[in-house]
DNA sequence: GCGACAG
DNA sequence: ATCTTGTCGC
């Protein structure tokens, strides 16, 4: 790995600092969903942007990078992991997405700056955490009803929603990434959820990511 | 020491 | 994340 993890905790803790956490958004046309899945056999991981049309959900563009794999995986210090692959599938583009849902937390994490904050803070775009089960904080139960949510709480400070995006289906941990407010962040999840538990976004690339792991590296 | 621990 | 079949339910 090109930065050790003592290195990566003291960089997280000094980004932490340059994280918006209220709306600072033009007007949102294009939202992308970002996604990395491993082949620890040949240590490659691809990483995958999925760009849709924000009212529409229609997909309109899609980038990969496949790579090897740079840093190990340590709960806390994932956005090392993962933003590699991502900045590189970013890069293709040729759509710049007006807001990023990430599979992962955003300041829902040990030193503020999860996956989404960190994605946000270095492209400078709107970024929201998206996560399937939750890093830090406690939370009361949620009722079961589509769009009911509880407050994630670290140390009395509210660091993101426990949210359900779909009638009787395990909620989702919503966390702020950047330039975005925690009520927008639920706005848009919401949105993007109108069918599965999760966004739609993330499904995009998940199913990207799945399907260029099996088709590029399987016949290895 | 014990439990928790994004993907 | 990944390893993995069938199966219950809308």
């Amino acid at each position: 790995m090109a930065i050790n993890i003592h290195d990566a905790e003291l960089l997280q803790a000094s980004l932490a600092k340059q994280v918006i956490t209220h709306n600072e958004l033009n007007s949102i046309n294009t939202v992308a969903g970002v996604d990395v899945a491993y082949h620890e056999q040949s240590n490659q991981v691809v990483g995958a942007i999925s760009v849709l049309d924000a009212n529409t959900l229609e997909l309109l563009e899609t980038q990969v990078s496949i790579e090897e794999i740079s840093f190990p995986y340590v709960p806390g210090l994932f956005s090392f992991r993962e933003l590699p692959p991502l900045l590189n599938a970013f890069e293709k583009l040729s759509i710049r997405p007006d807001l990023i849902v990430c599979d992962g937390h955003g300041i829902a994490h040990p030193r503020r700056f999860g996956l989404a904050c960190h994605l946000g803070v270095t492209l400078n775009l709107p970024t929201i955490g998206c996560a399937k089960t939750k890093l830090i904080g406690d939370f009361l139960p949620v009722e079961q009803a589509r769009g009911q949510m509880s407050d994630l709480i670290v140390n009395e400070e509210v660091v993101g929603k426990v949210l359900r995006t779909q009638h009787n289906v395990k909620p989702v941990f919503v966390s702020i990434g950047h330039k975005i407010s925690l009520d927008a962040a639920v706005d848009w999840v919401l949105k993007l959820s109108p069918k599965y538990r999760l966004p739609e976004t993330t499904r995009q690339a998940d199913q990207l990511v799945n399907k260029t792991l099996k088709s590029k590296l399987e016949l290895i």
